[in-house]
DNA sequence: CCATGTGAATGTTTTCACAGCT
DNA sequence: AGCTGTGAAAACATTCACATGG
């Protein structure tokens, strides 16, 4: 993780900006792979859907990585921004729930191509526990605090059903961890201190059938980040 | 569909209110489920984990649905919003990538109970083409727009890699898609008139990680609704 | 001359706070 | 007395537009 420029420790960064940033990363890097060693923050926005404004703005949270007349070298910058998510490191992750989903989401790749490593699973239901997934023993749900305690593991994925998943969480939280993905179609309360994600696509599916009917115009590329 | 009242047919009303009404009407079918037949805003909100005067700011853009010093009914309050939302029917959806991801979609129930049918699946690879997943074979993806425009689908779901998700969406859209769930790790690019929702679970880890670091305190406790 | 970084302006979303209805 | 619905205020986010530096 770098350090980022003097004046900048302080600041308090809107959690809106710190969302876009694993797309700058992700675009960035790509350019990079395709032969493109700089860019500007007009031609980025492009790719990327923005305002270059608006990345321009964002990057300004954190430092100054442009050259004036020139633009960003993609490969500083990408991982650039991505030392300042944290993504310098792979983090060990633990996941709750081996239905279809969190089976699916085990067999995955893009996680661990992308800092994270699942390294416990754990399941509320009997059947499950014991289980061999990915070459990891299930484990049942009254584990969870003490392994993730043991294995220091800050990221939790919940993918159990909504009945079983406030109980995960506060159990993992117990463990230690601090920022929860979160598949279950419940709101989790969580303490202050921890940060949670929905991924929510039933909601999505269905906010979307509003522009569907013969109310106003439909006209909008929305971006979500998650 | 139920009309909306006078002097609402032509608000614009903010997407992001749009995007927290599922919420609502999960929550309120819930408590309706439970024996709750009337609930307050206020009560409503320490439920869903925002604020009472967002709600009923949300609710005010399309009627006026509570009882002063009683609350909403929830049956009545859940289904209305619903049918704002065009969820008092079933909605016919095509899926494209038939890999775990895709396979996990078709086997998950949550969407079929929540408005949605896959009706339609597409792959590009030949492999996969001709298999029967869920009772439906994969078609090729030089079918997407003849089948789509055919059945007179809106809906459709991008669950393949990022490489062809792109020439995906823009086939559904020629079919006549206008509304588009995209799990690809890619920024869609679509033209005015169709919705795109992102399902990002890798940035969405990417993203809290930021909180895991020795930078600011975390201390929210988001509420994604995507 | 090009494109960044940023004050200032604008636009959007949330919250306050209370009049008014039941 | 309790709680909604909503103007007005505050907070937040985006965009404009340009001084500045390479």
């Amino acid at each position: 993780m770098i350090a980022l420029q003097p004046g900048h420790e302080t600041a308090q960064i809107p959690d809106i900006v710190i969302r876009r940033l694993p797309v700058y990363v992700r675009t960035l890097r790509d350019l990079h792979e395709r032969g493109i060693s700089s860019i500007s923050s007009d031609d980025l926005a492009k790719h990327i859907g923005v305002t270059a404004a608006q990345i321009r703005r964002d990057l300004s949270y954190f430092g100054k990585f442009g050259k004036q007349g020139k633009g960003y070298d993609t490969a500083y910058l990408a991982e650039t921004i991505a030392s300042i998510l944290g993504l310098d490191k792979q983090w060990d992750v633990a996941l709750a729930g081996l239905g279809n989903l969190g089976r699916a989401i085990v067999r995955y790749r893009g996680f661990a191509d992308e800092s994270f490593n699942i390294v416990a699973l754990f399941d509320h239901f009997a059947d499950r526990v014991g289980q061999e997934v990915g070459e990891m023993t299930v484990l049942p749900d009254d584990q969870i605090t003490k392994v993730i305690q043991e294995r220091g593991i800050k990221i939790g994925i919940v993918a159990g059903p909504a009945a079983v998943a406030q109980s995960v969480a506060d159990q993992m939280i117990a463990g230690g961890v601090q920022a929860i993905l979160n598949y279950a179609p419940v709101v989790l309360k969580v303490p202050s201190g921890v940060t949670v994600r929905e991924i929510d696509p039933v909601s999505a599916l269905q906010s979307m059938t509003y522009y569907l009917g013969d109310h106003g115009d439909s006209h909008l590329d929305d971006q979500d980040t998650d």
